[in-house]
RNA sequence: GCCUGGGUGGCGGAACAGGUAGACGCAAGGGACUUAAAAUCCCUCGGCCCAUAGUGGCUGUACGAGUUCGAUUCUCGUCCCAGGCACCA
């Protein structure tokens, strides 16, 4: 095997073979442990950028390692393909948004192929496909018959750039979650999934799976937002009507000075009628609703409120509490009402001094009296009730519970818990999306499509208006229809769903992709699901993740799947950063744009000296990104994978380094070349396996190293999926075997050496699939991939080197050290330390208080 | 402000259960081979100190304390960086 290590020449030929075989095809093998690994699927942009190489790399080294482990793996690929951004090039390009997406799948399957990834690709869905939005919509009609699905006009967020709406968790700072733009408050009558419903169930299960990093829980946890506290009510002056607020806080009650309402709280307006305040209060609501949401969610924002001209009156103690509408009070949380307690709340206590409202504090800290002195800021903590009437005394966490229990039995308010987390607005006014299966009947009201009637086609024979928007309201023979209950002349839904909800489900889809009498063969879903493991990027914690398992409980719910939770383990992986080079005069430059001379970069086009930026993400808009084409090109497959692995454990970003590419290609050219070497000697030779005791010194060494690369190698991939360190492993055995002289190898030798040759392929194959394969069969194994060749294992008796190294300290401070025979016993270590010349010079005359000994590792002599 | 991570050589990163800090790789420097270069191979590589150059000494894992025979690892406090949430009553 003389010629040069070339991944042009072996890695089309193996992904051709893994092809044809049908390799990786899954079948439910009812006695077979089966495994569900899923990376999650892409946007068909049209290419893979090094994000998802990463993501898709880590996977399919889980995948073909535990194939080798004996489990039955699904391991599938497909496309989140509706979307806006198909649109959005359409109308650029001057084609469909289905072309597009199509033209883009076929690009970015190519590409995936080439990356060697084994795939069930018989799997391969599409979401923007009847077969898979068909069903969809049936479970839309499921939930809209259990009220689960629902309509309600509300304000919502609206994206000026994208026209559609967004659900909360996809505004991200005020601002849309795809293209950045401000997002505004709109009223708009839309549809609603009632995840609400699930706000507990999903927020206790956070706690039942452990698989997930505790990140991603805590983030969910977060998002959800429980507080435990009561809603009060409180009587208006003059009025027989009561204000409910919700608080988490009762036990200030006897602090509560005024009221404060959300603008759009519908007591605002009725309450200020014929007062003073009507004309302020009117122009202040006004305001407030063209104040858009993201300004007033800020923290520098100004509190801001008006009288009402109207008084509660404080349950407790009889208090006038004037009530007023502010611009912090939000109508989605609790009750759109707050009872103001300036002396324990940072936020009234701001509004109470802008607006010289009283504040008195009812909870004092431990032995401080603040009765009588100015307060500069609330008091949030603990400590004893004052000014509380009869509560007064009580520490206060206990005080709250008892007046919890006083409100109750007198009918003042009850306990009560609020969620953070709101319903789950899935209306798109977008056309590139699965259409909401709904008929409006003037006569019937809103309509489900009955199911014979489904799918709902979305008419692909349209044309985009070019200023965006959706042109399904405007294409008659969509809208206009008959109602399924009536049949009179109805209308149809024109929105369509958003994207997320075909990604809540999509996992289960997998199990029997051509299914077409329901969502899933309940069969395959029995066998296959949850995911075991699912990998991919943190950026979903709350929006894919938090979509899909309620959406697993909906399903759940409806008798569907067995499970609540789709996904055991959850990985995260990090982003891929790259270093940036920017030039004063043209921004950031491109790595050649760069010319670099003693030590420094220029600027290419200027010639100013270029600033090397930090570490960032890679993003087309700072020029660091690069084309795993491109890669594949210069270093085949293998090295692309390899690095990707290398650089950092999968959890923690990446940084990008060519240097770093290179030094894994030089990797397997190393391989490459011992293995070339080797071959006339040990290609006929069968694997040595016996006791490490039965060989001499060199070769027990390599032997034992071997057997240690398998134990360290199969660790790291089982516990941690730590891809960096067992890497390294092998390159340390690898090094052993350089070091290793073929010349003077004889039998036995070449026997250990073929053992360590197989083990090194054996290992790095989930990582390097087709150098591996190659070799494999070059070693004479036959041209059975080896992806059937069972894991190495290791023998437990043949880890043990000969000797240990004792290293020796004396207080603490290492001083010598020494090997020994690995059966000596404590007194002959110790003994031995002690006579080590540095060791003993460092004792010199002083008493031995004690001295520790740790077996196979060190000496501690304390003086 | 709150919640999560994280801070180790010139760089990416190791150290599994409190026991040799810096594995492995990159970069750098030196050498071998070569007419030369590339490739490859070998050596050195945290900092400082020493007439003894060693199996040498001191120091070193953001900073300051503590527990321990021994701390990158555990505890407390401080600083810095990244991500998430943020007027949620």
């Amino acid at each position: 095997m003389e010629e040069q290590y070339d991944p042009k020449k072996i890695e089309p030929g193996w992904q051709n073979e893994w092809a044809t075989s049908n390799r990786f095809a899954a079948n439910e093998t009812p006695d077979a442990e089966k495994y569900y690994l899923l990376e999650m699927f892409p946007y068909p942009s049209g290419k893979i950028h090094i994000g998802h190489v990463r993501n898709y790399t880590i996977g399919d080294v889980v995948a073909r390692y535990k194939r080798m482990m004996g489990f039955n793996v699904l391991h599938p690929m497909g496309w989140d393909a509706f979307g806006l951004p198909a649109e959005n090039a359409a109308i650029a390009n001057n084609t469909h948004p289905a072309r597009w997406t199509r033209e883009n799948v076929e690009a970015m399957k190519k590409q995936l192929k080439r990356l060697g990834f084994s795939y069930d690709w018989d799997r391969e869905l599409s979401t923007c496909t009847p077969e898979y939005y068909r069903w969809e919509q049936w479970l839309f009609t499921r939930m809209f018959a259990k009220k689960m699905a629902y309509q309600k006009e509300s304000h919502v967020n609206w994206c000026d750039s994208c026209h559609t709406v967004l659900a909360n968790e996809q505004v991200e700072n005020g601002a849309c979650w795809r293209c950045g733009k401000q997002v505004r408050q709109k009223k708009l009558k839309q549809w609603f999934f009632k995840i609400t419903d699930y706000a507990e169930d999903l927020l206790s299960w956070c706690e039942k799976i452990p698989g997930w990093p505790e990140k991603v829980t805590t983030m969910q946890k977060n998002w959800i937002g429980k507080s435990v506290g009561a809603q009060i009510r409180f009587p208006i002056e003059g009025s027989t009507r009561v204000i409910t607020v919700f608080t988490t806080r009762p036990d200030t009650l006897y602090g509560a000075t005024f009221m404060c309402l959300a603008p759009e709280h519908p007591l605002v307006r009725s309450l200020s009628k014929g007062t003073d305040q009507e004309e302020a209060i009117s122009e202040f609501t006004e305001r407030m609703t063209h104040e858009n949401r993201s300004d007033r969610s800020m923290i520098n924002f100004e509190k801001e409120g008006v009288f009402t001209g109207a008084f509660a009156v404080n349950p407790m103690n009889g208090r006038r509490m004037p009530i007023y509408t502010a611009n912090f009070a939000l109508m989605e949380y609790g009750t759109g009402a707050v009872m103001s307690v300036p002396a324990h709340d940072q936020r009234d206590f701001e509004f109470a001094k802008k607006y010289e409202l009283p504040i008195i504090p009812v909870i004092r800290p431990d032995g401080v009296s603040i009765e009588n002195v100015a307060l500069t800021e609330a008091y949030t903590g603990d400590g004893e009730m004052i000014n509380s009437g009869p509560f007064c005394g009580l520490e206060n966490r206990r005080a709250a519970g008892e007046m919890v229990e006083y409100f109750e039995k007198n009918k003042i308010g009850k306990k009560t818990i609020s969620y953070r987390l709101r319903d789950w607005g899935i209306s798109r006014q977008r056309y590139w999306g699965a259409p909401i299966p709904m008929i409006f009947c003037d006569k019937c009201g809103p309509v489900p499509v009955p199911d014979e009637d489904l799918p709902v086609l979305l008419p692909e024979d349209v044309d985009l208006p070019v200023g965006g928007g959706s042109p399904l309201p405007n294409l008659e023979e969509f809208v206009k229809t008959t109602c399924p209950a009536c049949g009179l002349p109805a209308r149809r839904e024109t929105d369509t769903m958003d994207t997320f909800v075909e990604s809540s489900w999509y996992f289960e889809r997998y199990c029997s992709p051509g299914c077409d009498t329901a969502m899933f063969e309940k069969k395959a879903v029995d066998y296959w699901m949850p995911v075991d493991q699912y990998i991919g990027g943190v950026e979903h914690a709350v929006l894919h993740l938090l979509y899909s398992r309620y959406f697993t409980r909906v399903l759940h719910d409806l008798g569907l799947v067995e499970f609540k939770e789709p996904f055991t383990r959850l990985l995260t992986q990090g982003m891929v950063c790259k270093e940036t080079t920017y030039c004063p005069e043209h921004g950031f430059l491109f790595p050649e744009e760069a010319r670099s001379r003693s030590e420094k970069q220029y600027c290419t086009k200027c010639g100013h000296e270029v600033v090397v930026g930090r570490v960032e993400k890679m993003s087309k808009s700072k020029k660091n990104v690069i084309d795993p084409n491109a890669l594949i090109d210069a270093y085949g497959a293998d090295t692309v994978r390899l690095f990707c692995l290398f650089a950092a454990p999968p959890e923690r970003d990446l940084e990008w380094s060519e240097q770093g590419v290179e030094g894994c290609f030089r990797f397997l050219n190393r391989i490459w070349r011992i293995a070339g070497l080797w071959m006339p000697l040990i290609k006929n030779v069968v694997p040595y396996d016996g006791q490490a005791d039965a060989l001499l010194v060199e070769e027990r060494r390599l032997y034992v190293k071997t057997h240690q690369t398998i134990q360290k190698v199969t660790a790291d991939i089982e516990q941690r999926f730590h891809f960096n360190t067992a890497i390294s492993s092998v390159m340390e055995l690898v090094n052993m075997m350089t070091a290793t002289d073929a010349k003077k190898a004889g039998d036995l030798t070449c026997r250990v050496m073929r053992r360590a040759m197989d083990t090194v392929i054996l290992l790095l194959s989930p990582m390097v699939p087709h150098v591996a394969e190659e070799l494999w069969t070059r070693m004479g194994n036959g041209r059975e991939t080896i992806s059937k060749i069972a894991w190495p294992s290791f023998r437990d008796d043949c880890l043990a080197e000969d000797a240990w190294l004792v290293v020796v300290q004396v207080n603490g401070k290492l001083r010598g050290r020494f090997e020994i025979n690995r059966d000596a016993d404590d007194d002959a270590i110790k003994n031995r330390a002690m006579s080590e010349t540095n060791v003993a010079r460092f004792i010199g005359d002083t008493p031995i208080k004690k001295v520790i000994c740790i077996k196979k590792k060190l000496v501690n002599i304390v003086l």
